[in-house]
DNA sequence: TTAATTTGATACCTTTTGGTATCTAAAATA
DNA sequence: TATTTTAGATACCAAAAGGTATCAAATTAA
């Protein structure tokens, strides 16, 4: 057989690549024939519609992103280190990308937050899951006296996100990493004044 | 005359709306056309392109976000008081806002960060004319022993635009007034706790 | 009041869009 | 080996895209 799990992967892969830099509805079928020499009849034997393959294409780069993410985490055994990983993983969307075009969950965030999309609702599912790792990191640093006993996990976890996804934000916008620097130091400094007991 | 200028405000209006909820590249003429009653032919009557209406949209609609800005700014005379009346108007974005879409830089920077456009180099700008305001109150402010002497303006401006534009977008996608809730009273309290001298 | 200008509508164009029916070659099965 | 299944290519389709040439009515200027 012509391996079709090989060609499902690569119109997957190119798909992420581009929905992510151009965008969903403005990447065309043909941009991703270009992108991976099959034809629309190639890609179509394998995904329903092109809808279809804008989910699957955002499920797989964020369980890309959680599978890094909870590696890193894992390899650190203080809140400290594991909050400090996380925001290494983030700076890194600009400063060492493992996949083009910024932040996936951002970049969704923006295209379908006006909408009643299954990608709108896939974008909610993805912040919170990201705000579930932070808040669980807290919850344990608490357990073991890293984390002041007085920090709202919740808080802290969205004003983590927040302040980091608006620096990804500007930082693509402008095409450097100072601003991503910035705020991830910022953070890094935050956490050790105010977070840590 | 059939006033041309009130068709083109028009035609400027709701393309703004559209270009901010639905996008610029994903807003047709048609959905202009559909929006304001007029025609094709009467919206390229005033504009040469659809690039040059986004463009016109987008700096339309920045204009009034710098205007309101600075009214707010202006009403106040402590550095404290000034930048609290900009998260006040940047949290507007969400519970009362003055424009439907959440907020247009934003949405600009997130649909052009990797284009080579004119919107993107207009997108810098506008981020650039924010950051500028901010750090005048920050300097204005340690001129009046408001602030404290040793806080970086540049840092400043630049964590306090990303926290609150990540807070935007995580409000919008969750459609609620949570998330920028949560961090506009954390810039609050961060800044009267360690930039007020 | 007539002529010139301006403004918006109409009708059209080409290209691109997402999507489908069909065909062929390759692979798997019998 | 012969047959059936599968994967990808080809050739289409209708709708929608941005854009333009032309026309008619309204307004202004002469």
């Amino acid at each position: 057989m012509r391996n079709s799990e090989i060609t499902k992967n690569k119109v997957l892969k190119e798909s992420i690549k581009l929905f992510n830099t151009k965008g969903y509805k403005t990447t065309s079928l043909r941009d991703i024939t270009l992108a991976t020499g099959f034809t629309k009849g190639a890609i179509y034997r394998h995904f329903e519609n092109k809808e279809d393959l804008e989910i699957d294409a955002f499920e797989t780069i964020m369980q890309k992103v959680f599978t890094v993410m909870h590696q890193e985490i894992s390899e650190y055994k203080n809140a400290k280190d594991k909050l400090f990983s996380v925001l290494d993983l983030f700076q890194s969307y600009i400063s060492n990308p493992f996949i083009v075009g910024g932040c996936p969950l951002l970049n969704v965030a923006i295209e379908f937050d006006n909408t009643e999309s299954k990608l709108k609702l896939k974008g909610q599912k993805a912040l919170e899951t990201i705000r579930e790792t932070l808040k669980i990191i807290i919850q344990n640093g608490k357990k073991y006296n890293q984390i002041k006993l007085d920090l709202n996990e919740d808080t802290f976890a969205t004003i983590f996100i927040a302040t980091v996804e608006g620096g990804i934000m500007m930082s693509n916008l402008k095409n450097n990493n100072k601003d991503i620097l910035i705020v991830v130091n910022h953070l890094k400094h935050w956490i050790e004044k105010d977070i840590l007991s």
